[in-house]
DNA sequence: ACTATTGTTTACTCACGAGTAGATTGCCTT
DNA sequence: AAGGCAATCTACTCGTGAGTAAACAATAGT
């Protein structure tokens, strides 16, 4: 085993220096993507943001295509590991829906969820475009059979399965446009409030 | 008066198919962008979709930020003037917030309502943007305004008004992603029970 | 008939930005 | 010592699409 201040780096932590420098690029360009658009924003520019070239970043990613469909995967996959987790969490259908929601809204607050709710699907290349899509889908499947094992289990009022899945990720994918990260407002508490608000609905009961 | 099968026009007659002609390039242009997004549609793809040239749409038009602001605002004047028109109509805060958010919705599914959801500010130039967000926040003021008046009057029940507000406007934004035009499925009746979902909530009562 | 105005075209310019070629440096292996 | 690989740069190419110049046609007004 080497020291641990060695200068020189073991292969272990090459490619794990590798990886971060990657994840790095990914980072600076999904929060340029947020802040100014996909379109707006040139592979110089989010190069130019790191101190690098704009050749360095497709040494590590293919290409411009490539760095979205990275940067919505990523935000999807967390998504999709929010739907996991409630599914084996313990609680009633109810109860397990929330918690899923809860956890969607803050991610769709952070780098990675805004860049999936702010991305068209026109904006990636065909290829990228389906995996997209695919994976969007897998999301609203997931969001669906929670709401049907909530009603199977009468913990919910039976519904429009589609139309409540539409009407939720509607009103919980909108904060990844309005909310403002460097605003006082906390991710957390927005979507606390938020998924009560819908549980609710606003007619006085 | 002329001859009504005149081949000659009249000064009215011109003007109005000049502004006809103005729309047609503005109905053509936001189809596709809803289709293709703003930025994948060149302006030579809306002239052909018309069997006209680039420089004609120039000749209605004045560039391309303008085509863009022209179709979000005409969208945008849509749900104002629901807005209005809700304001003055009978019942109490709840029906016309109801009221208000029906149509809303609807016109989310139409053209022009579609194009404003899928437009994020950062395509427009700066001062168009500027335009763009003062008008969606007029359409936020008024929303507030509604649900604040049936909060008043009681037929609400008291929450967040902005963060209903928000939770409703994503909720009803979205039908201008997900609904197909070509679809089976109704704007009119999407509206109707989306609203009535949200109004009641989606826990039993 | 003559001129101005409106509508429309063809044929350009020009900038920007994605993507690449090839050189360079330095570490790592044999 | 030598060759190879990883990481990075400078300096390009090249397509696309916004926007324009200039000509042409048709209609309207005098």
């Amino acid at each position: 085993m080497a020291p641990a201040d060695s200068p020189f780096q073991s292969p272990q932590q090459r490619s794990k220096a590798r990886a971060a420098k990657r994840e790095a690029v990914l980072r600076a360009a999904v929060q340029m993507f947020n802040e100014r658009g996909f379109h707006q924003t040139s592979l110089d520019d989010v190069a130019a943001s790191l101190g690098i070239s704009k050749p360095t970043i497709y040494h590590y990613l293919g290409n411009k295509d490539q760095v979205l469909l990275e940067c919505v995967t990523i935000g999807l996959s967390q998504l999709l590991e929010a739907a996991e987790e409630s599914r084996r969490s313990a609680g009633n259908g109810a109860q397990r829906l929330i918690a899923f929601l809860t956890r969607y809204a803050q991610v769709n607050m952070d780098d990675f969820g805004r860049c999936v709710v702010r991305t068209g699907s026109e904006a990636l290349g065909p290829e990228s475009r389906a995996q997209f899509q695919a994976l969007k889908r897998k999301i609203d499947t997931a969001m669906r059979e929670l709401i049907e094992e909530g009603v199977a289990d009468g913990s919910l009022a039976p519904t429009d399965t589609k139309l409540l899945g539409f009407a939720l990720a509607g009103a919980l994918n909108w904060p990844g446009r309005w909310h403002d990260p460097k605003g006082a407002l906390q991710p957390a508490q927005i979507a606390e409030q938020l998924v009560a608000m819908l549980a609710q609905g606003f007619l006085p009961r």
